[in-house]
DNA sequence: CAGCACTCGGGTAATTAGGGGT
DNA sequence: AATGTCCTAATTACCCGAGTGC
């Protein structure tokens, strides 16, 4: 319960953002450097973006989740 | 697998479908606005279309989707 | 260690959105 | 009512070389 902490949250590489969205990796660089994407770097300089943010944004479809 | 994510990966530019109405892309925005049309949009603003509906409009023959 | 695919960064064309008018 | 065209502003796509990830 207190435990409300984003767990396994599936990490997306930007190809697979950008392939979500139909658009260029760059673009979702770009998404990430305007604030309007969550990113977590490695510690190399990629990003990683949430599978569960990048499911919202598409059309608004949070992951199935059991009732809090 | 848990592969539980909206098939909704096949998404057309507006300049894709105006090529294939053999319309302006103004023209498919429209329709987007009118309702006929079911866009997504980037998160820059940009709509994005569905190729399935696209499908279906065209030929009129809808894609085979898995019934969940 | 070496190699390949991907991503990084910046800069420049092409596309799109929006309103207005034919 | 519906489509095509003109305009400006914003967003997106492709160019490069270098670094990261596996």
């Amino acid at each position: 319960m207190t435990t409300r902490t984003a767990d396994s949250e599936p990490l997306l590489t930007p190809a697979e953002v950008a392939g979500m969205f139909r658009v260029d990796p760059k673009t979702v660089t770009r998404w990430a450097k305007a604030g309007k994407l969550t990113s977590i770097r490695t510690l190399g300089g990629h990003r990683r973006y949430r599978a569960d943010e990048v499911r919202v944004l598409l059309e608004g479809i949070p992951t199935q989740r059991a009732a809090d």
